[in-house]
DNA sequence: GGGTATTTTTAGCTTCGTCTAATAATATCT
DNA sequence: AGATATTATTAGACGAAGCTAAAAATACCC
């Protein structure tokens, strides 16, 4: 019984676990601890929902063995990433939010958001592609661009690159780099990729040059430019 | 002990009775009734629910007597009010909403929302008066306006008033009589006053009659024209 | 002023999402 | 493989916010 629940309003935190587990997954399992650090929560409360949430068709679970998500919990997620990215844009663009300060406000707001609201909202802002920190919106009707760049900790050195995505939402990071103008649509030239510890070298159009330790050079995402 | 509890984010639903109380009691106080109809809630519920409150110094209340705001309670109402006309505002203007949808999307809105938010969508919107239905709008400090329009129900006839608020929430009701016109800022001329049901008959300014049953009337609000 | 009606409260239960402590399963290491 | 370490699960409890049904207080009516 219960398989054709309608789509009514899901408890935020229940959202909140649909993320967690699309972020952790990908197109793996995640564990539990995983899902249960991300969200600040104890491990045994992720149990608990994860068997919530197979019941309610929304993931699949394995005891002792991590969850992924059905069909329907992959929309639910994609539907709140779609608004957290668009509101995280309107913060930006039209409430001059700081880049830094855009994620827990976002946070919130996605979960008291109807689909109406969020559709008005992408068409106040020309339906954009991404989000400020370089992410891909989802569409409308689910499908999330594929991701073509990748980490600044992967590229050879001596090349120039884009940077195309930020993938970090902590504020101090994020206003580190931005002081630094390492933003989506910044070019950099790779000058040196230390292989043990990560540290990558790059240089920005104006000569300066600027040290990312290894986590930092795997959460920037660039693109090879000719 | 529990006196100085500092304003941590109070839950939706606390908010949600603060507001009740502050719209129903208005300088008297609120029946546990009426508080329940309006939250569409077990007048039980209410009961507990103002005991808590009470627990908390944010309402004043005294068995089987009803419940009326302290001022700290009287600040929090009014900055969720302030939040809602101000998101009203911004849907209507911004978003293309239609006046009798902003309300629902508001209502969940408004708990969403941080200070911070707040505070930029109002410079946003140009630190408005008014909502769209003309209601004051709390300032950051929690002043409101003081109403200085009556009731068109109260008017007498063979005058020119001025809308200045419809102070009604059902969509339906607003839908009505956006479609003919009677919104804030519109010039009527009173034509005649039923005493026993209320009804009211205006024409306005281009000569067209319209006739406002006794509820419809009292929710209108209108200012003398000279 | 006494009897009925209405309103409010109390008592006891339910669900949700969380927690801690104890137990069980899986992984890891030598 | 066996011992230990790590990770997950179960069990039991809690606070919030709601409900229903029964009891108590207040209000209303004649």
């Amino acid at each position: 019984m219960g398989e054709f629940v309608a789509a009514q309003p899901l408890s935020s935190s229940i959202g909140d676990y649909l993320k967690a587990v699309w972020e952790l997954a990908g197109s793996g399992s995640a564990s539990t601890t995983e899902i249960a650090t991300r969200l600040s929560v104890a491990p045994a409360s992720v149990t608990k929902m994860l068997g919530r949430l197979q019941e309610a068709g929304l993931v699949r679970y394995e005891r002792y063995r991590g969850a992924s998500l059905t069909e329907r919990g992959r929309a639910e997620a994609l539907r709140l990433v779609r608004r957290h990215r668009l509101i995280e844009t309107f913060l930006l663009e039209h409430l001059g939010y700081s880049w830094q300060d855009v994620h827990e406000e976002a946070e919130r707001l996605e979960h008291a958001v109807s689909d109406n609201f969020t559709e008005r909202l992408a068409e106040l802002l020309g339906h954009p592609a991404r989000d400020p920190h370089g992410a891909p919106i989802p569409g409308a009707d689910g499908v999330l661009a594929a991701e073509d760049s990748f980490p600044l900790g992967e590229a050879t050195a001596g090349r120039w690159v884009r940077v195309t995505r930020v993938h970090n939402e902590e504020a101090p990071v994020l206003a580190y780099l931005g002081e630094r103008g390492i933003v989506p649509g910044r070019s950099l030239e790779v000058k040196e990729v230390r292989g043990l510890d990560g540290v990558v070298t790059v240089e920005d159009e104006e000569g300066v040059s600027h040290f990312l330790g290894g986590p930092l050079a795997c959460s920037i995402f660039v693109r090879l430019l000719p």
